[in-house]
DNA sequence: GTAAATGTTCGGGC
DNA sequence: AGCCCGAACATTTA
């Protein structure tokens, strides 16, 4: 489920443990999620690191360990991170555990969409730098998104909501909530936003992330119950302003639901 | 049995 | 080169 503020969640989960050094190192070395990735090399260098740090940035994540072992996970579409007690016995999709001193840090992740990247230096990856400004970030500016918008301006504003590289951290649910809290048609064409509207999706996109952050992001407890959020899911879900049916259609190659009424077309 | 799932990445067309 | 679309990836759940 891992978007903005399930990824922070997620984060903290592995926190607990921060000073221990790794014990030993388990993993599913040829899954999916350890493509582009060296796995003989990580599990080689990390035993007696000890885990200093974690950081997340839209939907990545980066662990440090030691001074200059650094672990960078996407959780994809059914990523999860948790702790431990030890013993522990991964099952199935628990593709990477790192045992330290009381604990095991897992990863599990049935689909396989997620990844895990290893990278070594005193520096953070290049990757990880290069991470455009998330919408809790100070450097999200309205003339950043104006600028982004303007690259896409024949996309879906539903889809252009979802490129990482405009909004990082940034999924389904929180594109469909935005757009609903905007008052914006998912299917209309970014170039047709008006100043006006593009404002408010500005104003609105921070808004919806802050919120996440403290509530899902916090504790993983329910964001407002007024939210497009809670009606979503279901095929029987109702707008929660008017509480008449909502549309559901696919846009941008991804589940949408609107409500006609607020979103206009 | 079938469809759909909170995400990226690739290849092809324009 | 940059933009846009659709298929592909792997597994579980409704």
């Amino acid at each position: 489920m891992p978007e903005l503020a399930e990824v922070e969640f997620y984060r903290k989960q592995w926190d607990a443990s921060l000073a221990q050094a790794v014990a030993r190192v388990a993993v599913h070395a040829n899954k999916r999620i350890f493509r582009g990735t060296d796995v003989r090399v990580m599990t080689r260098a990390l035993p007696g690191l000890r885990y200093r740090e974690s950081f997340a940035r839209g939907k990545q994540m980066l662990f440090r360990f030691g001074g200059q072992a650094w672990i960078g996970i996407h959780l994809g579409m059914t990523g999860k991170l948790r702790s431990e007690q030890l013993p522990f016995r991964p099952t199935k999709h628990d593709h990477l555990v790192i045992t330290l001193k009381t604990v095991a840090l897992v990863f599990r992740d049935p689909r396989q969409f997620g990844r895990v990247h290893f990278h070594q230096g005193t520096q953070p990856p290049d990757w990880w730098t290069k991470i455009p400004p998330a919408p809790t970030d100070r450097g999200f500016t309205q003339k950043l998104v104006e600028q982004f918008l303007a690259r896409h301006r024949r996309l879906p504003i539903k889809a252009t909501l979802l490129l990482q590289r405009g909004f990082p951290g940034i999924g389904n649910w929180m594109a469909d909530e935005i757009l609903w809290q905007s008052g914006v048609a998912p299917a209309r064409k970014t170039a047709q936003l008006s100043e006006t509207e593009v404002h408010r999706l500005w104003t609105t996109i921070r808004n919806v992330c802050r919120t996440a952050m403290r509530t899902i992001g916090r504790d993983f407890s329910d964001p407002p119950l007024d939210w497009l959020f809670h009606q979503r899911w279901s095929r029987t879900g109702l707008c929660p302003r008017h509480k008449t049916a909502l549309n559901c259609a696919v846009i941008g190659g991804r589940t949408t639901v609107w409500c006609a009424k607020c979103q206009p077309s």
